[in-house]
DNA sequence: GACGTTGTCCTTTTT
DNA sequence: GGACAACGTC
């Protein structure tokens, strides 16, 4: 015991040790505060206040939870299997798997991810002839799950319009739709939950009397469903513990509310309010430049980082001609790095969108270096994928129309956009599902559709007989997935995918304790049953392997695949990166539009959380950071040219240190850039050379008394005394004439 | 009526 | 660059 509190300053050891009231820790990046939370865990647990059933903890990520157990396991001599430890969508999966009947859900119900829910918007559109046009699936969505996360089913979401009435009559019809299938999409997942054990009371007393302490991690990025759902479970004298950080709450996109800490003080009656203020992390100069650009938000708590490490290294700023430059440059300086005996799993690619990895990876491709990216189109995101899914999800519920509709004609058998039509009608009329209305079809569409029907029954019938990773290839043969994309010209990525998912499942149940053999979980529970098993019990002994299997398909989606130990450079989006930390932290494309993010600009408080994620990002560095920027990059397939993010006007300049000067390129005849070449560290040269007039290019970064920095876009007319558009980035695109304008060349 | 091809649209971040 | 819709062809 005492082991496990000597290595803790004294805020922290408080922390560990609060007695069982609610707290709120708020703790800075790098202050410890995983540290904390799984030490407190230890504790409880060791000093014999709760036993391991009595402890929820929540997080965001699925990797933060799986930090959180290795830690646990490491910490305490025995299991930790009954510890429920996950994220809010894992938990409630888990909550809900255990009472399906209560919760009015069918015992395989099947998770949505986005993609999933947008198609059934778009389906749903069709079948009722509405304009999607008019109501963007997309847009719809995003009202759905707006109104999810904050509680609100259709019919209690107040009318403002004609048009909102509309997106409420839809909502209401997604949720129908839904139902019928045994669909539920993400905030579903919650919503079910919370309804669930708010209407009945001998449900939320079990749980509410089971948990006796619940942690919860990130608590600046719970939305208000959650939060609700956390008041209802800890019950009248609550007893949670929350960790967060208001400057790191990124995630108010899909929810997050940051007001939930200052109401969890007032709500929730803290007594004990807690900082830890001290890095662990990172040097002076970085936290001096996140202290110092965090400071330019106005929305905060407050709180400033200090650390005994001293000042440590400058800032290094690089700014590169274009987005190929930038990624030629970064494989430059992690090769210096690695020459000088840095290793590469501590340094960290950093990116504010996921599109951006591909120039960077096709570098480090290139130059044998290798490499990992986090998110982006993860494994079980791929179409192919999907369709394999898509197979087993069908055989699982027939009444999944989602799923039926995904693969009835893929690959491609014959079943025309007519003959579903004629099938979708008589769904509809009948009030079946697609699958089941096939025999009450005439004609041709009878038949062809009673031949993938047997297709199915036939694969139905060996998944009662074989163990999952044996169905998945019988399904990928039978279904003729497998042919289809051999005969394809670039299939061949995908048909190992394809035949990676059948390891991917038989991994997945040895580590989650399932029987490799057997698909058969013939226990079928009553309430009563459930709640007496599952204090101790694993997921293993009350789900199938195959509805466990569907539900880590969707929740994890398979992000980190398993070769964490490789010596890689790492890759992800800032939003990923959170919670993690590099020696060397690179932060790429920080330009107007792509960081800060253009369309976070239309949205309140848009700005302050690009600031916070730019926090983020900084405070993931130990030793060294590197910010960059290129004046030119592709996007979207075309050469956008854009001018230098304005969170460089708000670091601390002395603690920059801007490299460009001690670079040059060498180009070949043809002007192509051959290599980047480490060049001397000369005198800085002066930045803005004053001419008069000369012959302007598109490209060219200017400045303007008045709108400040920016970049020639286009150029009409002749190229010294005609026009141009100048991105001046947050004051906007401007035509000026270039005879008039006084310019400068920057 | 089904299938392959072309054209058009969008494109932030995650469970 | 990718996903989907509309188009023209078999």
């Amino acid at each position: 015991m005492q082991n496990l509190l000597k290595n803790l300053n004294e805020e922290q050891l408080a922390a560990v040790t609060l007695p069982a009231q609610s707290a709120l820790i708020l703790a800075g990046a790098g202050s410890g505060k995983t540290k904390v939370l799984t030490t407190r865990i230890a504790w409880l647990i060791q000093s014999g206040q709760v036993s391991t059933s009595g402890i929820l903890a929540v997080t965001f990520t699925n990797k933060a939870s799986k930090e959180m157990l290795n830690r646990l396991s490491n910490m305490l001599q025995i299991s930790t299997n009954s510890i429920w430890v996950g994220t809010f969508h894992g938990l409630c999966n888990r909550f809900l798997r255990f009472h399906y009947q209560d919760a009015g859900l069918p015992k395989s119900f099947q998770i949505l991810d986005s993609q999933d829910q947008i198609s059934v918007i778009r389906r749903l559109l069709k079948k009722f002839n509405i304009d999607s046009e008019k109501y963007p699936p997309k847009e719809l969505m995003y009202f759905f799950n707006k109104a999810k996360d904050r509680g609100l089913r259709a019919n209690e979401i107040e009318i403002i319009d004609d048009v909102q009435k509309q997106y409420i009559n839809i909502y209401s019809l997604y949720e129908e739709q839904c139902n019928k299938e045994g669909n539920v999409d993400f905030a579903e997942l919650l919503l079910r939950s919370y309804d669930l054990l708010h209407m009945n009371e001998p449900l939320r007393n079990h749980y509410q009397n089971r948990f006796k302490y619940i942690l919860i991690d990130e608590f600046q990025d719970t939305n208000d469903l959650q939060y609700k759902w956390l008041k209802l479970l800890s019950g009248n004298d609550g007893n949670v513990f929350a960790v967060g950080d208001d400057d790191q709450s990124i995630y108010a996109f899909r929810g997050a509310n940051v007001d939930n800490m200052s109401l969890f003080k007032k709500d929730f009656r803290v007594k004990n309010l807690i900082k830890l203020e001290k890095n662990y992390r990172s040097f002076g100069h970085i936290l001096d430049t996140a202290n110092y650009l965090i400071s330019h938000n106005n929305r905060r708590l407050g709180k400033n980082l200090h650390t005994d490490l001293g000042h440590g290294e400058l800032i290094r700023i690089f700014e590169a001609e274009s987005d190929l430059i930038e990624a030629k440059w970064l494989i430059e300086e992690i090769s210096y790095l690695v020459s000088l005996g840095w290793s590469k799993k501590d340094i960290a690619f950093l990116y504010r969108s996921n599109a951006q990895s591909r120039i960077i990876e096709y570098a480090l491709f290139s130059a044998s270096i290798p490499y990992k990216v986090y998110g982006g189109l993860r494994f079980f995101e791929r179409a192919e994928i999907k369709y394999a899914i898509a197979y087993i999800a069908l055989i699982n519920n027939l009444n999944n129309d989602s799923a039926f509709m995904k693969i009835v004609n893929f690959p491609s058998r014959g079943i025309g956009m007519k003959s579903l039509e004629y099938l979708q009608k008589t769904a509809t009329n009948s009030n079946n599902s697609l699958y089941s209305s096939i025999p009450f079809l005439e004609g041709k569409p009878r038949f062809i559709l009673e031949s993938f029907k047997s297709l199915i029954e036939n694969i139905s019938k060996a998944s009662n007989e074989m163990s999952l990773p044996n169905l998945i290839d019988y399904v990928l043969a039978k279904s003729k997935l497998i042919d289809y994309y051999k005969s394809q010209k670039d299939g061949l990525d995908r048909v190992e995918n394809l035949k990676q998912l059948s390891s991917a499942s038989s991994i997945f149940l040895s580590e989650e304790g399932f029987n490799q053999d057997s698909n058969a979980n013939e226990k079928s529970l009553e309430i009563n049953d459930a709640i007496n098993l599952n204090n101790d019990s694993n997921i293993s002994d009350l789900i199938s392997p195959l509805d466990a299997f569907l539900s880590y398909a969707s929740l994890e989606a398979g992000d980190a695949q398993s070769d964490t130990y490789q010596d890689a450079i790492q890759l992800m989006t800032v939003h990923s990166a959170k919670g993690l930390e590099f020696d060397a932290v690179f932060i790429t494309g920080l330009e107007e539009g792509l960081f800060p993010h253009e369309n976070s600009e239309k949205i309140e408080d848009g700005i302050e959380e690009e600031r916070r994620l730019m926090y983020v990002a900084i405070t993931r560095a130990r030793k060294r950071l590197y910010l960059s920027f290129a004046q030119s990059r592709m996007l979207h397939g075309q050469k956008r040219f854009g001018i230098k993010s304005r969170f460089f006007n708000e670091l601390p300049q002395a603690s920059l240190n801007w490299l460009n000067q001690k670079y040059h390129f060498e180009k070949d005849e043809d002007n192509n850039i051959s290599d980047l070449t480490r060049g001397f560290a000369g005198e800085l040269l002066p930045t803005k050379n004053k001419i008069g007039s000369f012959s302007w290019q598109i490209g060219q970064s200017v400045f303007h008394k008045k709108f400040g920095e920016g970049v020639i876009v286009n150029i009409e007319g002749n190229s010294i005394y005609g026009r141009a558009n100048i991105n001046f980035g947050s004051n906007g695109m401007k035509l000026l004439d270039l005879s008039i304008a006084k310019l400068e060349k920057i």
